[in-house]
DNA sequence: TTCTCTTATGACACCGATGACATGACACCG
DNA sequence: CGGTGTCATGTCATCGGTGTCATAAGAGAA
């Protein structure tokens, strides 16, 4: 492999001044830079990240720490891989920067994530991100030096800085929203209450009740997520069941997520209930590949993954730049409802379109 | 950040002494030992990788590039995210070698590709990796220096090392299995003959209709794939509703993949055929959110996508410590038929179960 | 004409590890 | 008791760039 000494003697001029060519640092004369870059073009001159980040101190990389690429193998999750999307939103907004962002992955196992922290590390990385696969609190190992450390999808009970989905506003504007449609009677299949995001969206979902003026009836409200293991489409069947057999019963049923929609939608069929005619269904989360593919096409809130990564980059690069130390607690993005068909309008009114436009 | 200096000084000891106990390479005593972690661990002393990589001129890394995590935006895609099992296949079969992947996305730009290898290139990668979405061919520019480079999903016309699905394989199993089931007149729902998968899976299914001595009848053939267009669910139902309509319809649709599948069974329930009773679907990729979700669950081909990771590591590996160069052409991987509800068994004869074992 | 002031370039040390080699202290052998 | 081998440790140069400073050549000002 060639080295700048190489490029230097080819061209006949000192190593220094290859490197001025390099980095235009500093003015070089016209005809210098052309045998120089004609000595580089020959070689097939490649500079050292090594040696340069040695001397400068800086090695304008970046470390992603994720589980989102080798979700576990079972198809149990309840998220999917869409929290891939952060790491987009993360490149995206990286991409300008001139950071260099390295990925790795824990396999699915959270306790890789120290190695990789370590490596990284060595790396002289300037700045690390988190990625978690759902919203969750995670413990990570301290980073006893300096390098700042930002969390995505997650948090921790060290105040590490976070950026988080605003799971009980998505819930809420979803809600308000149905109410807004003449719902009144709103069941809700939810999430295990252990997840954050199964405690904060039915908070949502009750503070929205309680802002349209409706009583919450725990009738209308049930958890049907049994973490993947078998059983759930049994679970939701009987809950929608009994649900329908109530004097008062549900004209929509949102899910805990576009997923357990899809599931509802194929038990309401077979229950020969059609959907939104008879019944309408909500999910949550924007999981396109079901909320565009079903039909109708679901009516979802979404989960503002690409928002959120654009958000850990940008604050990562202030914490780098040391400006800004001022944010303190984690940043909560919420993401806009999405209108689709799945829901009647039961008072056709002209009701607004309300496409929220919050981060997009 | 403390450098080995540091750490030498508090120990007491020069710093080759304490590169000997962070590699382990020479015999160092007891005391020392103890002396030097000690001191390590005061200091929060984490080793430059910069440094060590110039003098062991080896970087232990390896470098992916692929496109996969920062999938266009728009749900148009053909295949979703899961070839992302790729990436998940080569980072466990990496795991044990002491190498660190380094993972660049090119944020669906092909032409990002060039700069992310001149990235990987300065840091001095021992070996390259490139990930395409789906089975196509690619041009990446020339690595001209000799660092390895290997193609997975993906192949070049100058004989660059690849690792492709074996479509070709795939629907001929697929096929062959419904011909044992008792399926006779076979209907299929291309993929558009412009890419590979549709080419090569259109060739397996006719020769498995051959083997098994059925005439190729173009009135059961259908390309409906618009690219991710509108109006491709108004094609399937065209198609489905003529073939249905023939003298001798169908009794089995196989689908260019599982999001196809997906569609072919509202159309079906739609149109009132009640699947698998009535009218059989097989789709293609092993696509499991969709597969394993429909109900009826999907009968399916697996896209070998974690096996075909494993292969990429593996022959990049070989290729990096010299040896093995006697492979040449590109490398199929074929995945098996996964056999769930969606088709119904014709000839209820004791068919033995198939569950082909190639690859796992 | 002489003195700044740029512009263009080179000389040289240094970043933080490790490879090659040297050295001192013992242990064991005959 | 000298020779030889092994263990434990140190010295020093080096990897490939870049920061700092010096220097030479002209350009323009006094």
């Amino acid at each position: 492999m060639a080295t700048i000494y190489d490029v230097a003697r080819i061209a006949g001029v000192s190593p220094k001044t290859v490197s001025r060519v390099l980095n235009g640092d500093a003015p070089v004369g016209k005809a210098t830079r052309e045998v120089v870059e004609a000595a580089i073009a020959q070689l097939d001159y490649v500079p050292s990240n090594a040696a340069r980040m040695m001397r400068s101190q800086r090695s304008g990389l970046i470390g992603l720490i994720t589980g989102a690429i080798s979700m576990s193998p079972e198809p149990t999750q309840p998220a999917g891989l869409p929290e891939l999307f952060i790491v987009q939103g993360i490149q995206k907004s990286l991409a300008n920067s001139g950071m260099t962002l390295m990925i790795a992955d824990t396999g699915g196992v959270v306790e890789k994530a120290a190695p990789l922290i370590d490596t990284f590390l060595r790396h002289r990385v300037e700045g690390l991100i988190y990625v978690a696969e759902y919203h969750q609190k995670v413990a990570l190992p301290v980073i006893s030096d300096g390098t700042p450390m930002i969390l995505a999808n997650c948090f921790d009970d060290r105040g590490t800085p976070a950026i988080l989905p605003d799971d009980w506003r998505g819930q809420h504007d979803l809600v308000a929203r149905l109410i807004t449609a003449g719902h009144r009677r709103i069941g809700y299949l939810t999430l295990r209450p252990e997840i954050a995001a199964g405690r904060l969206r039915l908070e949502g979902y009750r503070a929205a009740l309680q802002t349209g003026g409706i009583a919450y009836d725990a009738a209308l409200v049930e958890n049907c997520d049994l973490e993947g293991r078998d059983g759930e489409t049994q679970l939701l069947w009987e809950a929608i069941d009994r649900m329908l057999r109530l004097a008062n019963p549900p004209t929509v049923f949102c899910c805990g997520n576009d997923k357990m929609a899809l599931r509802v939608y194929g038990i309401l069929r077979s229950m020969g209930r059609k959907v939104p005619t008879e019944v309408s269904v909500a999910g949550y989360d924007n999981y396109r590949v079901i909320a565009e593919t079903l039909y109708p096409p679901l009516t979802t809130v979404d989960l503002p993954y690409t928002a959120m990564g654009v958000r850990a980059a940008q604050r990562l690069m202030a914490m780098i730049s040391g400006e800004a130390r001022e944010e303190k607690g984690p940043t909560l993005v919420a993401g806009p409802v999405y209108w689709r068909d799945s829901v009647t309008e039961l008072r056709p009114a002209n009701v607004s379109l309300l496409k929220s436009v919050r981060e997009e």
